[in-house]
RNA sequence: CGGGGCGUAGCGCAGCCCGGUAGCGUACCAGUAUGGGGUACUGGUGGUCGCUGGUUCAAAUCCAGUCGCCCCGACCA
């Protein structure tokens, strides 16, 4: 029993650290607040970013790059955005250093190679692209632009967790521009619903799309678009934003263009983002006490041969068979004959690592003509005969992803509550926590004091339209034209 | 930045109060047996005790300073 997890009903937190470090996503690392993304948790951010980036294609983005840095007086111009990041920005002030003349092999910066102006290391990239686009836009006819950029994003932040909040993160962030607010509202939209499709479709993670509160709202932005998840513990993860910008980085930046009407007009935008956020999503959503539990879409490795007790000649022929067969209908999946573990470490380890299924093999099972087919999620384990083995497994690797999902959605129905009490919502979040559908005045004097008496924040204004029946705020008795979805939050 | 805690082998820790040859578990290396859910036994490798200074015949241990990390809070995707 080299590796214990700490349970989730005794420390939640606990749990989702140790998992994280023992199942090989990450490492923490020499620089604080950073961590370091290991071979499987990369391999799973891969995944990701692979379909994410065919989806982006397919909705007509391309991919471009842009600088790491941006002058203090670019980040400046948006004042709103600027503002909001201000108090987490890494600043770039010199670009030398110099030996030590006090102690001998140390390296001091060298007071002569301050910058004249500071660069700030991109908290995101709003600025330093529409300062950019300016150049690229004239006319109607130079739009829409529609980026996208894989990059590395820095927020400097006082308290960290791996994935869900580091200084230093992995995303994407897509930038467009369009000549009308109607075509930049439906591009925001869009790629709203394209993150809700990969969340539910790909990570198996149930979300609940809306808008939003102006407090909550992107720096910069007139709206923001968010996908909400419920995590294990009911609280609430903001899995991924889309930002209708209106005109304030055009006017910022003095992006205009001449419209059809030969009329000067400034550009309107979006920008909308997802990061290695997701991974610790996709852990809290699915995993268990035993380790990670990953949906077979995301997962690197899908299935995993294991020879019992270890590798023989005859293991060896029926295993490379299956490897090849389940290889040709594109599945990941790898024969573990290594001989130094044995089968029982060697099933904890894939189910750390969350590995769907497990195929075991041993000379009883060949007698038979079958081979024992384990599932990590509900951790069934049968006898299938070799002829249908592949079959069985496509089957249920489907099983296993809809499966995620479903449990997924049954403990959110089970955790949400329509609530009109104040009382009871005083209550709720006091104890059992989770997701609280309750109507709203629209101030965000009240959210603010929502927040203060319990921890909860309005997640979004949902989209959902059941639920915009008139009804009274659920803490000042006021009017409210519908009910927004509380939580506390990660 | 406020409150709390911790720095001793790769990892997890004991030893410190009461100074006297640096220990346990795990991992690692070698071997033997074992082999259908984290094998067992035997032998072995590995540490300037975070750093600097002080007290002392003698410091992981006492004192002072310093650096770093973790947890809780404010901030945040």
């Amino acid at each position: 029993m080299a590796k214990v997890i700490t349970p989730r009903n005794e420390d939640y937190s606990q749990w989702y650290n140790d998992l994280v470090y023992q199942s090989g996503l990450a490492d923490q690392s020499a620089v604080r607040g950073c961590m370091v993304i290991k071979p499987h948790g990369f391999a799973l951010w891969e995944n990701m970013k692979d379909v994410l980036d065919r989806m982006f294609k397919e909705t007509g983005h391309v991919n471009a790059y842009f600088p790491l840095f941006v002058p203090k007086s670019l980040f400046e111009a948006e004042e709103k955005n600027a503002e909001g990041f201000a108090k987490e920005c890494a600043i770039v002030t010199h670009y030398r250093l110099k030996n030590d003349p006090e102690r001998k092999g140390k390296l001091i910066v060298d007071p002569e190679a301050k910058l004249e102006e500071e660069l700030v290391v991109r908290p995101t990239s709003e600025a330093i692209i529409w300062n950019t686009y300016r150049d690229w836009i004239q006319s109607y006819r130079d739009l829409p632009i529609l980026i996208n950029q894989w990059a590395n994003v820095v927020r400097w932040e006082m308290r960290t967790r791996p994935f869900l909040r580091t200084a230093e993160f992995l995303w994407q962030e897509g930038h467009t521009a369009h000549s009308s607010s109607e075509e930049a509202i439906e591009e925001a939209l869009k790629m709203h619903e394209v993150y809700t499709r990969f969340a539910e479709d790909y990570m198996a993670m149930p979300v609940i799309k809306g808008a939003k509160t102006a407090n909550e709202r992107f720096a910069g932005a007139e709206e923001t678009y968010t996908i909400e998840a419920m995590m294990q513990d009911g609280k609430a993860l903001q899995a991924g934003t889309s930002h209708y910008l209106g005109q304030n980085f055009a006017k910022a930046f003095q992006v205009k263009f001449l419209n059809d009407q030969n009329r000067e007009e400034f550009v309107y935008a979006t920008s909308w983002g997802v990061s290695t956020r997701l991974i610790g999503a996709l852990v809290m959503t699915h995993s268990d006490d035993d380790g990670l539990v990953l949906p077979p879409k995301l997962a690197p490795i899908q299935l995993v041969i294991v020879p019992i007790p270890k590798p023989s000649s005859e293991i060896d022929l029926v295993a490379e068979k299956i490897l090849k067969d389940l290889k040709s209908k594109g599945i990941r999946v790898v024969y573990d004959r290594d001989e130094k573990n044995r089968p029982g470490f060697k099933f904890a380890e894939y189910e750390l690592k969350g590995v769907p299924l497990r195929i075991g093999i041993g000379s009883r099972d060949l007698e038979k003509g079958v081979a024992e087919l384990a599932r990590r999620d509900s951790k069934e384990k049968v006898s299938v005969p070799l002829e249908s083995l592949v079959d069985e497994v496509l089957k249920l690797l489907i099983e296993i992803q809809s499966g995620l999902f479903d449990k997924a959605r049954k403990l959110r129905v089970e955790k949400t509550k329509f609530l009109d009490q104040w009382s009871d919502f005083e209550e709720l979040m006091k104890e059992e926590g989770g997701f609280v559908y309750a109507h709203w005045d629209g101030n965000s004097e009240t959210e603010e004091l929502i927040k203060e008496k319990t921890k909860a924040t309005i997640r979004c204004i949902p989209f959902d339209p059941d639920l915009k029946e008139k009804g009274q705020c659920i803490l000042t008795g006021k009017e409210s034209k519908g009910r927004v979805l509380f939580a506390k939050a990660y």
